[in-house]
RNA sequence: GCCCAGGUAGUGUAGUGGCCUAUCAUGAUUGCCUGUCACGCAAUCGACUCGGAUUCGAAUUCCGACCUGGGCGCCA
């Protein structure tokens, strides 16, 4: 029976593991061949004089990274790695591995992004790269969690659609049998219907596609999006909801996450505090105004210098709230005293956007309105507006990049690192 | 799409016109070595992205292509 590396003890008296050979040191009467699987690294210690002639020939055989199954009596050891070690009665190679090796595993010379992706499989052998996407699932398994205990019913929706339904983006066509389709750059529409089905709270997690020619490190072309819709709702609720969330991934991966955090060398993994600071367009241009040269002014786009300013100045998790109405989307619900502003907001982290949401507009005839002062044509909107003409409730909701939320819990420097395969403009493999 | 910086052994790099038969590290192969833990020692192997131009001479300069990284723009 193989048993974890993690696993193995003195106490154990006989273990068989399996594993990648992770480095092998031939001392001449003595060899130590490291043994990796996802649990951890064991020693396995060859005195050549000692072992069978078996066990020699597959020392002699094996090459780095190749699958070995080892059997043999642990024996507690004080100069050996963690106390312990194996000695082989018998070492199986499994499935011999070719040299060279695209990268190098163990760390002695660090390859670039690119290289690692074209070798994505060993990269992620790594255990500080392995991290990553065990947070990340940490991640996922704790807004599952939360959604459930929080009454929301888990959608999902066709990535596959007729229409450019929000305008804005660019799409990636495909060829659909005879007809022309496209990779849906967001569930919005789709959630929204949901309202109008009755579900009330639904949440969704999956691919969005966006046909953008962005070359950044926080931008890709297929991307991971948590959205969720509530009936009944305003910004303010979803708002909440939103940093609820937030604090409780964070929590969740600071208490189940420790091995991981220590290959990824973070030491100071701090939990964010609820509530967030709620800081309105206006002074968010202002503060923007006063610490970069550019010029700025009221109803322009945050520009990625003025988020890192008025992120470095918030600090930590913040809301923009209170956009002016013509920079964002006609279905963003406006403010009865004051329709120059919407109840829209975004979620920052201090290097960058993570969300953006709003109270949508569930009355038909103004939501009509405010599509025609988009310069948009209603009729192209059928699909869409069919369901706000048969009892639709007020809704609000938003959509969240789990992938840049992974990026910045995690202090990464490229979205890439987040991302198991990214698609970006130059890369479709693997 | 625009701008900037790049492309040298499997990996990561040094090299600004001749000293390049190209540096260093890591790796691979072989040999020696009984406590390594980035083991050590010795030998060997392995590269200038492609095409064109300038020049007596190009890894190095110029032009074009392709590729990569980063910034900006774009991004419901």
């Amino acid at each position: 029976m193989r048993i974890p590396i993690q696993n193995v003890t003195p106490e154990c008296g006989h273990a068989e593991v399996c594993g990648w050979v992770h480095e092998v040191r031939d001392l001449g009467g003595l060899a130590f061949m490291l043994i990796r699987d996802r649990t951890g690294i064991i020693q396995v210690t060859i005195p050549k004089k000692k072992v069978p002639e078996a066990v020699l020939a597959a020392l002699k055989a094996v090459s780095r990274e190749s699958v070995v199954r080892v059997t043999g009596p642990v024996k507690a050891i004080d100069k050996a790695p963690g106390g312990r070690e194996l000695v082989p009665e018998s070492i199986e190679i499994i499935s011999l591995a070719e040299t060279p090796l695209p990268l190098d595993v163990s760390e002695k010379v660090l390859a670039e992004m690119d290289t690692r992706l074209d070798a994505r499989f060993l990269d992620v052998r790594r255990p500080r790269v392995a991290a990553v996407f065990e947070v990340r699932s940490a991640a996922c398994f704790a807004i599952n969690q939360y959604f459930h205990e929080n009454g929301f019913t888990n959608i999902t929706t066709p990535k596959i659609v007729a229409a450019a339904t929000e305008g804005g983006t660019e799409l990636f066509p495909i060829a659909y049998f005879d007809k022309e389709a496209f990779l849906n750059q967001s569930p919005q529409l789709y959630k929204q219907m949901m309202m109008a089905a009755g579900c009330e709270r639904v949440y969704e997690i999956g691919p969005i596609f966006r046909a953008e020619e962005h070359n950044t490190t926080k931008h890709l072309n297929e991307a991971t999006s948590i959205d969720i819709e509530v009936s009944f709702a305003d910004h303010l609720e979803v708002m909440r909801i939103l940093e609820d969330l937030i604090v409780r991934i964070y929590e969740y991966v600071n208490k189940t996450c420790s091995t991981q955090l220590a290959n990824l060398e973070i030491t100071d993994f701090a939990v964010p505090k609820a509530p967030f600071p709620r800081l309105p367009y206006a002074e968010a241009i202002e503060i923007a105004k006063k610490k970069i040269d550019e010029p700025i002014k009221y109803g322009d786009d945050i520009s990625p210098a003025a988020e890192r300013a008025i992120g470095a100045e918030m600090g930590g998790h913040y809301f923009i709230v209170d956009w002016p109405s013509e920079i964002r989307p006609y279905y963003a619900m406006q403010y009865e005293d004051d329709p120059s502003i919407c109840k829209a907001f975004d979620m920052m982290h201090p290097r960058m956007e993570l969300s953006s949401g709003a109270q949508r507009e569930h009355r038909y005839d103004i939501l009509v309105n405010q599509i025609r002062r988009k310069g948009l044509n209603p009729e192209s909107f059928e699909f869409y507006l069919k369901p706000f003409r048969y009892g639709m409730p007020p809704h609000a909701g938003w959509g969240l990049g789990a992938d840049r939320l992974v990026m910045t819990m995690l202090g990464l420097s490229n979205v890439r690192e987040a991302v198991l395969f990214p698609r970006d403009m130059h890369r479709l493999v693997p």
